[in-house]
DNA sequence: TACAAAATCGAACAATTGTTTGAATCGTTC
DNA sequence: GAACGATTCAAACAATTGTTCGATTTTGTA
């Protein structure tokens, strides 16, 4: 299967490990094939997706022979999971562990929707702020992974990420008990897949930028509350409207009238 | 280009025009070939996507041979050209028409957002109920098509539609003064791609029809009233929620202490 | 330095893609 | 019924895909 290599690996620390781990250690000269690939990988897979992404275009784009991705990774779907794994594995288990943290002090009692969006998504802006990890590139990688329609990408996210998402929706659930299962439902399936979306495309995210831009004092903490500031009391503001009230729905029915 | 044919042919409604034209009109026998590709194309379209949809995949479900879609309709762009504005030049058309007409006799004060909203989702609903444009299928199509990756369905969508999407941004700039060009601009392009990707998962689409079913009476309007009055204050919630609430921001704050 | 394992390389493989060709068939018109 | 254009068909085309093979080179170790 896929996952046979997917934990004796860390990327883009690649090298660093195997002389942690006292591997071979061949081929050290410069960066190792291995190394390359992945980066290539990367790189064509957040412009291009899965699909697209040919291993020509990513031993070409790397510098190395056809050959060189069966022989180091087995196959294509090799070669993407383990890149996949390695920026995603880090991610949901830090998502966790402030989910954890929260829960275990208590959430702010009128507020617990901003603070449970700000959790999903404090610790993609962190590790986008990280440049060992990609910077900037780490959103564009978030938002492709999530938006590729390949049933390849779809299958590993779904079947790896399963708990960790029904955590999060169990949480949301609680916080939001008026609303009942099916439109919370749709309300998650609407916010997440939003956010995917967008953070693969290019200018929406030249608009987080400026929204970070807006920080009063510029340390990265401050950043971060102003990013999170415009983004949770949107998607709260969202999840938690109420249905049918009547006013809204006589000026539906005006709508209704004119078609 | 892929749009010479464009203007030539309405879909399904195909063999009907021939004759309404005075067209050759040979071969009557049957479903002709090309009305039989256009559904296939149509129906595999839905599933697979543009890239993902071959023409020995269509020529195959259609019972045809495999250089007619060459012979009819050029190439597999142009066939897919035709099938999309086909569906979405009535959409638009139909759009824009319920826009001009309640610009023209003025908005519901308070509650503009969920008007504008109603009307930008209200045609799609319709359409979806008229069983000679595919019923069910019109919503996955819609969703789809929306969705697609593939270079050259997003370029034809956006290009066709930018003067009907501009008069949507333009309404709701109006709608909501009180909210930053960037903060808007950000909001829509949240709730569009929300919109697209959830029409096109099977799921999503049983959780509308379970709302149209909570409508009291079961008359068409009042099923539409019933998913808009779920889905209309929903979204119009996200649009017009405040930022940098402070409250919001101290929560949020807490939420980065643990991190 | 010599040996063996690891890694790289060029080349070819089989499968799939959209498209084109030229002959065979069909339907209409004279 | 002959002739002509429109349509259908099987077959092949060229390009691209992921993968595999065998020979060659590189590398660490004895």
């Amino acid at each position: 299967m896929a996952f046979d290599m997917l934990s004796n690996l860390s990327f883009p620390a690649l090298k660093i490990r195997e002389r942690e781990f006292g591997k071979p250690a061949r081929n050290e000269g410069r960066a190792a094939t291995k190394t390359r690939i992945l980066a290539a990988t990367e790189k064509l897979f957040i412009v291009h997706g899965f699909d697209a992404t040919s291993l020509r275009a990513i031993t070409t784009e790397a510098g190395v022979n056809l050959a060189a991705v069966n022989y180091h990774f087995g196959s294509k779907e090799e070669l993407f999971a383990l890149v996949l794994t390695n920026r995603l594995d880090t991610l949901n288990l830090e998502r966790v562990r402030l989910l954890d943290a929260l829960e275990e002090n208590g959430f702010d009692a009128v507020n617990t929707v901003e603070q449970l969006i700000a959790t999903m998504f404090l610790p993609a802006l962190r590790l986008a702020r990280n440049v060992e990890r990609g910077g900037d590139d780490f959103l564009k990688f978030l938002g492709r992974a999530y938006a590729d329609s390949s049933p390849f990408v779809r299958n590993l996210l779904a079947e790896r990420y399963a708990a960790q998402n029904a955590r999060f929706v169990h949480a949301f659930a609680k916080a939001l008990p008026e609303l009942a299962a099916q439109d919370l439902s749709m309300r998650l399936h609407f916010m997440l897949d939003a956010i995917s979306s967008t953070l693969a495309s290019e200018d929406a995210r030249k608009l987080m930028a400026g929204l970070a831009a807006t920080a009063t004092g510029d340390s990265a903490a401050n950043e971060d509350a102003a990013v999170l500031g415009h983004l949770a009391p949107f998607l709260a503001g969202s999840l938690r409207a109420r249905v049918n009230q009547t006013s809204q729905q006589e000026a539906i029915r005006t709508v209704l009238a004119f078609a």
